[in-house]
RNA sequence: GGCGCGUUCGUCUAGCGGCUAGGACGGAGCCCUCUCAAGGCUUAAACACGGGUUCGAUUCCCGUACGCGCUACCA
């Protein structure tokens, strides 16, 4: 049985590497009808945002992501959120102290600190002197009944290799020596990372660690763990990293990295997950534009790369118009209505804004665009575009505009048919060519010097609405 | 500093000893056209470097360079 797990700290909103890396999880369980799990790794207390773990869970559900186990939602190995399962860390660093394979340090930070302090000076690599590693029985005693702090560390072997594999770049060997005598349970009584993620996938059964590449250098001591406790290893898959456009770590800063950022951009949620599984896997052949179901039943292991890839936002760009055009106007009204709503336009007419839709939809980007790029739909423009006055409005317009007007006001069928016919008509009559009548009209009725099709646009905004902006425009341009 | 991982067009990538090194985004140009998009066509653009191995290396091995990551009682 295939199991994996997304294990992210509650310390903010999610990450686009995070939903990546949840995704790759997630794709590769579902692929081998296996289980997905999430896991809240919370014993970092003083990082813990309030609120982050369920916007995490709110976040994941909206890309579609969802967990088979986890808070929330439950499970046969819960608890799954790391706080809650302290007892189970402490009797299993017991067990490692009772077994000689982890030890009682008693040291303090400020010795710590000291001790990296000099081995930085002196060029050696900074590590824990070992200095409680063999701390006599009465001694341990002793400081333990005078109260001092202490924490658990693992004995790590201080000769030997440890190699394993990792399904994405094969075997990787690390020297022990080089190793840490890693802290397992911290003085506040919560466990490190270390010692919680081995504990927790052993118990959990995950069978696949997917995680970032930044764990890679760790997880010769997540093995040691496990040969400590006698526990199969899982399989490690360590996923490269996101990037910034000057290849560092993703990060803030460098613009927006949370998956919230995006959504609030406008961007649809089957964009941002196309577009983050191909950044470190493809398909293999030329497609690019997959739904989450596709990339079920696609996604493979081999399949991903091992170098950190850029988060380029043009890309994700054309695959937002991909996926914008597989929808339907009523799927994107429903989308944009909310939208909408908040510009306090009227949305009571859904017909109307389905026929602004049909008008738009080739020629935006993101959902914001209906926005930005649509007030003329709803209200009467206040300016006009000052290129497309000096370029297309002369002396005889007024004349021309007021022309049309007067056919307009006629007309009983005003459709983009006769619209054009009407117009074509007063060119030739007036012998000029139909852009002079096609682009003043354009900027009178949207302000704009750029939008859809005219003759469709004037007959979306209705013959009432045209007259009038007719008028205006002409009172208003010089 | 130490250790680890990585390196194909600007970007995402295909390639798993023999290819005119392919695709996509973006760029440029042309066509279409009432503008802007969209669409169609065309085009520029890459194997980090040096050694091996081999009849033959983008591909395998070793170095170098560069980049990134880790080096916490953070994850």
């Amino acid at each position: 049985m295939i199991r994996t797990r997304f294990a992210p700290s509650p310390t903010g909103f999610l990450h686009v590497g995070g939903l990546r890396t949840a995704l790759y999880c997630y794709l590769f369980a579902k692929k081998n009808n296996g289980k997905f799990i999430l896991r809240i790794e919370d014993t970092d207390q003083s990082r813990k945002v309030d609120g982050a773990m369920e916007n995490l869970i709110d976040t994941l559900k909206w890309a579609g992501i969802n967990f088979d186990e986890g808070p929330t939602v439950g499970g046969d190995f819960g608890p799954y959120i790391q706080s809650e399962r302290l007892n189970i860390y402490h009797e299993h660093a017991q067990k490692l102290v009772d077994e000689d394979k982890a030890y009682f340090c008693f040291c303090s930070p400020e010795r710590l600190d000291e001790v990296r302090k000099k081995q930085i000076e002196l060029k050696i690599p900074p590590q824990y002197d070992r200095l409680c590693r063999e701390l006599p029985k009465e001694i341990i005693e002793q400081k333990k009944s005078n109260g001092e702090k202490f924490v658990v560390r693992m004995k790590v072997p201080l000769i030997g290799e440890t190699t394993f594999v990792d399904l994405i770049r094969g075997n990787v060997t690390i020297a022990n020596k080089v190793l840490d005598d890693q802290v397992l349970l911290k003085s506040d009584g919560f466990p490190t990372y270390h010692l919680a993620v081995v504990v927790d996938d052993h118990f959990m059964k995950i069978s696949h660690v997917i995680r970032g590449e930044e764990w890679l250098p760790s997880t010769p001591k997540h093995i040691l763990l496990y040969k400590y406790f006698g526990w199969e290893l899982p399989h490690f898959a360590h996923l490269p990293l996101l990037l910034n456009p000057d290849k560092s770590k993703l990060s803030k800063r460098q613009g927006d990295v949370a998956v919230e950022d995006y959504k609030a951009k406008g961007y649809l949620k089957e964009a941002i997950v196309n577009f983050i599984s191909l950044l470190g896997w493809n398909p293999g052949d030329n497609r690019e534009i997959f739904s989450l179901e596709e990339l079920k039943n696609e996604f493979s292991l081999e399949r991903v790369g091992k170098s950190g890839a850029i988060f380029n936002i043009e890309k994700l760009n054309w695959i937002n118009q991909e996926h914008l055009r597989k929808k339907t106007d009523e799927e994107i009204l429903e989308l944009i209505t909310p939208l909408y709503k908040l510009k306090n336009w009227d949305t009571s007419n859904s017909d109307y804004i389905k026929k602004v839709i049909a008008l738009m939809k080739e020629r935006v980007i993101t959902l914001n665009d209906f926005t930005s790029f649509c007030d003329f739909f709803f209200v009467d423009p206040e300016n006009y575009d000052e290129k497309g006055i000096a370029k297309n409005w002369t002396s005889e317009t007024p004349n021309l505009l007021n022309q049309l007007a007067s056919e307009f006001e006629q007309m009983s069928n005003f459709t983009y048919l006769e619209i054009e016919k009407v117009m074509r008509k007063i060119a030739e009559n007036n012998q000029v060519s139909a852009a002079k009548l096609i682009h003043p009209l354009r900027l009178a009725s949207s302000g704009l010097s750029l939008g859809p099709s005219l003759f469709h646009l004037v007959e979306v905004l209705g013959k009432e609405t045209i007259l009038r902006r007719i008028k205006k425009a002409i009172e208003k341009i010089k």
